[in-house]
DNA sequence: GACTCCTGTGAAGGCTTTGTGAACGGGATG
DNA sequence: CATCCCGTTCACAAAGCCTTCACAGGAGTC
């Protein structure tokens, strides 16, 4: 369960916001200007903070900077100009990535997912994936789907523990042979399908009707985000 | 065909990491003191770099630093302290891997190897091409106009990103053949037509009049620049 | 304004890709 | 050595998609 502190002074933006930051499953916290958000990063501290740089008052670099002083907590930056976000992210700020006005919710949330993912990854341990409700226990090996334990072959837990790492991304087959057996070449790349097929019989409610392992037809196959 | 730039102080360990990488397949750059990786980084692009933070001089994390301004180049790090590895990556600094020294050689290979796969699988964020309203997002195959989500097929998937790549740039028919086959020969140019005028359906708001896709008589397509 | 060439469009055929059940063979287990 | 489990392969059916064609409508040229 992540917690992302939203920090924007304009209440139609924070509430639209946060209605797909909680349906995407993260719990809110919002501020609305500067003060305010220094003083909740330092009591709730969140997983991740979203910030408009377009606050009164206290400019938004200020902010950052004043959270960076006992805590690395990752940034995702709102801002009105696009010619000055790739600036801020990566350089003296300190920003983990950004969206620019006006931006799609779905975009900030994948954004955040990204931020999150990147970060867990850089940590010592993703042990535990989720996406959705499905949640792929690395160290473990099991798997999840609504609270049901699913059980799978070694090939097919690593098959689903690829493409769960970055739901929504398409994977090739060739892909996704590579990354089961660490090379690509020697296999029928119809195998996957076989593996996919073996899945959704475990995993799907409606192995018909894919709600998890989604074909993208042509290229290959992704997890379904969200 | 991957480069790696290896920046040591040390002639005899620059050497054998050298023939070591290069023995795997990769080609070497070397450079033997900060302000030399930095030039070297900036001319060459390498796809990674393994860096000595035992450097003389300018300190190896402000290397990282100074490179992390314009790129995101994946690093390895090699230190001779132990207990400071850990907190080195994944950090502030932002390395992606680390060999503790006396490191074998073998084992600088296998982590090079094995962060060029990560970086490879979480193709994040470069790939995102945008043109006004319209985003492209290659690894997820997904597309959107004005923050809509619009579905597409491969060929028409295809098409759109070599428009999307050079905004305002005529393709002809024959060039759009080849983006989207690899080959140009054996096919009814006017198949692009037919692909056109469908991803016009999905995207336009007014397929008759298309704000996207653009006709330049008797040449061929383009996509409106921003 | 007339003529020609080019482009837009809808429908249909045929091909490619995917879903699926079954069978084969190898490796592990007992 | 017999058995079981699993990964792969195969064949067929179903679904999705690309191409093609014919005709209508525009654009460009003189």
């Amino acid at each position: 369960m992540r917690t992302v502190l939203v920090v924007d002074d304009e209440l139609q933006i924070t509430r639209l916001v946060r209605d797909y930051l909680e349906h995407a499953g993260f719990v809110v916290a919002i501020a609305s200007d500067g003060p305010g958000a220094i003083a909740a990063a330092r009591q709730i501290k969140p997983d991740l903070i979203v910030l408009d740089l377009g606050l009164p008052g206290l400019d938004g670099l200020d902010v950052i900077r004043s959270l960076r002083v006992n805590s690395n907590v990752p940034v995702v930056v709102i801002t009105a100009r696009a010619d000055e976000a790739d600036r801020i992210v990566g350089l003296e700020i300190g920003a983990d990535d950004y969206v620019v006005k006006p931006f799609s919710p779905k975009e900030l949330v994948a954004r955040v997912r990204a931020v999150l993912r990147r970060v867990d990854l850089a940590g010592e341990g993703a042990e535990v994936l989720r996406a959705g409700d499905l949640v792929v226990d690395i160290p473990r090996r099991e798997v999840k789907a609504s609270g049901r334990a699913v059980d799978l072959t070694p090939t097919e837990f690593d098959l689903l523990q690829t493409l769960v790492r970055q739901p929504g991304r398409v994977f090739t087959r060739g892909q996704l042979l590579e990354a089961i057996h660490g090379v690509a070449f020697d296999s029928y790349e119809r195998a996957i399908d076989a593996h996919i097929k073996n899945i959704r019989r475990k995993l799907e409610p409606e192995p018909q009707r894919p709600r998890y392992l989604i074909t993208v037809h042509g290229v290959g196959y992704k997890l379904a985000d969200a």
